[in-house]
DNA sequence: ATTGACTTTAGACTTAACTCTAAGGTTTAT
DNA sequence: ATAAACCTTAGAGTTAAGTCTAAAGTCAAT
């Protein structure tokens, strides 16, 4: 239970972030630290450091800042409907973050296909690029909608 | 072998970009449709529809266009050493992706708990948000340099 | 008691990746 | 032969996510 307080300056230097960055994260409504110094310094808590983890990592896989913002806004209060709300919103999340390793996994495929068929054999291949491996995989992932 | 020859209306409907999008990956160079018509008409083939999905899937896992340029320049040419090269900055993305696809396991991961910690029982927690959540998941991960 | 390394704010600037507007040429359908 | 639905370019505008600047207050060490 040691009190961990950081200024902004440990903070940045911790999370590998600049200062702007979390004052800016704060602007818009991520991250506030948990209290301030007599002299209006930020001093910033462990959760506070926990909050900067997760919107790194969070914004490392594709989210944006402001469905950060809804994420960490979530709080399942006592009465159940919220319950149901926050349910039903983070599973839609976990659907998208499925997706897009699926995704990853096609990407890293390719790149692998590119590194291996073209430079695996003793003779390199006379003309290789990342899209001719890409063909010898699978086909690619168009949106297949209706429209002809 | 039928030439598929679109037009830029059409790749975009396909493809569920806007003509504006193609036509700015065009001048940032990602994407070149192999002929154009008596008119100056924009006309795609199949080559260059796979393009855009690689394109498109590329950045929904998070490379920025420069990246996405790069990539698709990539060519193993007769000689032997544009094959290391190529194979040294391939490589090095597909470690790049395996930390992401890495990130996105453990944000999905807080996102189940949330959902089930706080709402699975038959009361609903009194308070939970995704960082407490998480908090009883595995610590966060921040870089972990000699910074003291 | 002053130097240097912090911190504060407000506001201007930057970059990536589009997105829109205007002014015009082309194709297709009637 | 003319309207509707395409396409062209150039260039301006937008949004997200920072990044930088200036002018000033604070803290720790000499």
């Amino acid at each position: 239970m040691n009190q961990v307080t950081l200024k902004i300056g440990e903070l940045a230097k911790l999370a590998q972030v600049s200062q702007d960055t979390l004052r800016f994260y704060e602007k818009h409504g991520l991250l506030k630290p948990h209290l301030r110094s007599d002299a209006g310094y930020r001093l910033y808590s462990e959760a506070d450091v926990q909050r900067v983890s997760f919107i790194l990592s969070a914004k490392r896989v594709g989210f944006t800042l402001n469905e950060i913002a809804e994420l960490l806004a979530l709080e399942v209060t006592k009465d159940e409907k919220s319950c149901e709300d926050v349910k039903r919103f983070v599973d839609a999340k976990v659907v998208t973050v499925e997706q897009r390793i699926r995704d990853m996994r096609r990407i890293k495929k390719s790149l692998q296909a590119l590194s291996e068929a073209c430079c695996g054999g003793a003779e390199p291949a006379t003309q290789c690029t990342i899209l001719e491996a890409l063909n010898t995989e699978g086909p690619g992932v168009l949106p297949h909608s209706g429209a002809r």
